[in-house]
DNA sequence: GATGAATGAGACTTCATTCAT
DNA sequence: TATGAATGAAGTCTCATTCAT
């Protein structure tokens, strides 16, 4: 599922572990391993922590696994889905004016996936793209696609409505994503990104962020509608 | 492409061994460790591998970085922290508006450091941030720091010129940081960003991104100066 | 000889790789360890080579020891902190006097750890103890102290019962710790602190220095019990 | 020379490097290399450490000893040689009782020798006698074989007088000389011998140890002299 | 002779992966 | 199927020793 769940503690305490079902766990493995891999990184996540979290022996996970970077690579496909077709049928039922629009896709962005663990796994994606190219290819396929798609017919919608002024749409489309990927990034990277002394708060970073783009994409107030 | 060129091998030219050399060295090692960390990461790099490719053997790596981390700082002050004392004295000089001056600032970044090697070092400390803590710390302090100084700067400039619409900076900087960010890890996520089919050129996508920031940025017509 | 003879090797039947005897390795580890302790010093003694001699492998060693130190302090638990609460009940219970307790003691310690591996453990945290402060301070805490202290009650015993002198304790002890130390450094120092052409009884030696202690320390004998 | 010299600062500061005379180089290296072995111990002393105390390059010090075990031993035999003599004459001429000369001979012990870094070299033959057996035979006979004799003499003078009961000699000479060696040892271990909270006074150590020493010799009351 | 840059054999420790039970 | 004891390849860093200058 898209929302992705904020993952559960890995053991129901009252039950016995004897009486877990084996067809749980390889979703349990891939659910340890996507906290692990958000939190720590790939190369810093060994293996026996995801086992131990996963209420699992070490040698059970590489019984599901073939290796840690298969389990990579399940966690990331596991856990990409689509939020898009219901974000698709939102853009089309949308009612107020592109302005609207893009604020409250960001808005939405934040809320459904950039706060979620989800997150995680685009800083993930990002940070070893160049060892995994085959979960590059997928991950740009299924989520960065679709992302850019979406983007790009709400900026056309606002284009065509003479609300937004002409762009390159193939470059605009970027003033949008930047700003969502980048918040991301600074998510995962231990405050790297921000000033010392300021918290960043992601609500406000978004809707400054919406406000000062969608301020950059009006046309000229004479020609609005 | 962006991603400057590796450099070409040291070029052995017989069997000179155990050659003297002890201004060069710190210069090659740190080439060659630039080259490896932007190709390999942080982690995944060897400081054997760093010692061969700078055709010197391990031990010697040692007598000029007291460690890999230690290569890795000097590899930043280097290659990155150097440019913003220059680009700090430019921003005193600049005689222009406020608006050309962060079109120009955006590609000087794309010029001296975008296309560099040197955003390779960016991307991996934000793809690593969360295991090398001292880096993180360093590499803020070091250039993230100076980076939103000086963006804060040049808005604020602009705002005291009338020629920006007064905005909260600490959120504002991040529309012109982002970009940029996002650039970096597009240039090394394996294409993971952009559109299949379409070929971003840098410079336009700078020149595209800072347009609509700085029309976002705008204060309304008849307030300008 | 008084050095005790070192295990044989633990008797490789024919290719057992992988046996799995979570329950003897340990100890074979601490056996190995303290062979080679004894033999070649603690700087002098590589992990590895204690794996071989336990005939486990380098890892194997780790599973079961934090750290090489950890690895020394277990050796010192096993082989000598261990004697002291059964020496501290038995001086509880003695019955004779002061005289043959003193007697009694260095008999003991020569016999269950001057004539042993242990007196070897003694002899090297002395040599290297300026090059490894924690292990020098866990050896004086948990080795050291206890022995002081058991001989301090002895001597105090002596003088409360009007049969030894009164004494500074805090020196009188050295004259019963003393013989004892220097004949262990002499079983370790390759006769170095020994004539030529005479071969120390340790027995003897050890009722020889008591005598002399003991006739040290007695009151004048119209004011002994 | 025996009363060792407490090591000059490694360098006239007045004047350069260029003038000292290549011949006095060994002595400077011994010298130095004295300080650091005492001081660290053999394996902990770096031979960089001892050539820069020596005021001089690394690469020097291999000029005049071939390794680092070269320097140790050369450092043992120029530090090792006779007061032995001396102290034979003054056992000739002394005058006092036996029982003095016992006081007397240990307190020049700690004077001359104990307190002095000569005591650091019968530590560290100690120590490492395991694996120098060269230097462990030469030091025997040069230094304990010599001592060993002149405390048989100051025995046997005290039991001839009939002040000393009869002892057999081969094991008493022991008494005297463990406490001594207890002492050298307990002075180059880091309080490791030492009771916490508790600082030994050598001077006091000497006597009290003499002290109880003596009364364990003296033959009984009424037959002495 | 003297220098000090360069070398490279190790040392300890970690951890993905295997496999006997 | 599940376990977890066992393995051993890697990785960073040190330092005695060599040798070009």
């Amino acid at each position: 599922m898209f929302t992705a769940p904020s993952s559960p503690k890995p053991a129901q305490p009252a039950t016995p572990k004897r009486e877990r079902r084996k067809e749980a766990r390889p979703g349990e493995l891939l659910n340890a391993a996507m906290d692990l891999f958000v939190e720590k990184g790939f190369a810093a996540t060994r293996a026996e922590e995801v086992a131990v979290r996963a209420g699992v022996s070490k040698g059970t996970l590489f019984l599901y696994f073939q290796s840690k970077e298969e389990l990579f690579k399940a966690v990331v496909r596991e856990n990409i889905s689509g939020v898009f077709p219901k974000w698709n049928a939102e853009f089309e039922a949308f009612q107020g004016s592109s302005a609207e629009m893009l604020h409250y896709a960001m808005q939405q962005w934040w809320e459904h996936l950039g706060a979620t663990r989800a997150s995680g796994i685009t800083k993930l994606v990002m940070a070893e793209a160049h060892n995994f190219p085959e979960i590059t290819a997928f991950f740009q396929q299924e989520v960065m696609l679709p992302g850019h798609t979406l983007i790009r017919r709400i900026l056309q919608r606002g284009i065509d409505a003479g609300e937004f002024r002409p762009m390159n749409l193939d470059y605009a489309i970027y003033a949008v994503l930047a700003p969502m990927v980048f918040l991301n990034m600074s998510c995962h990277s231990e405050g790297l990104c921000q000033s010392p002394g300021f918290t960043l708060v992601p609500e406000d970073y978004i809707s400054s962020q919406a406000d000062i783009i969608v301020h950059g994409m009006l046309a000229p107030p004479g020609t609005r509608p």
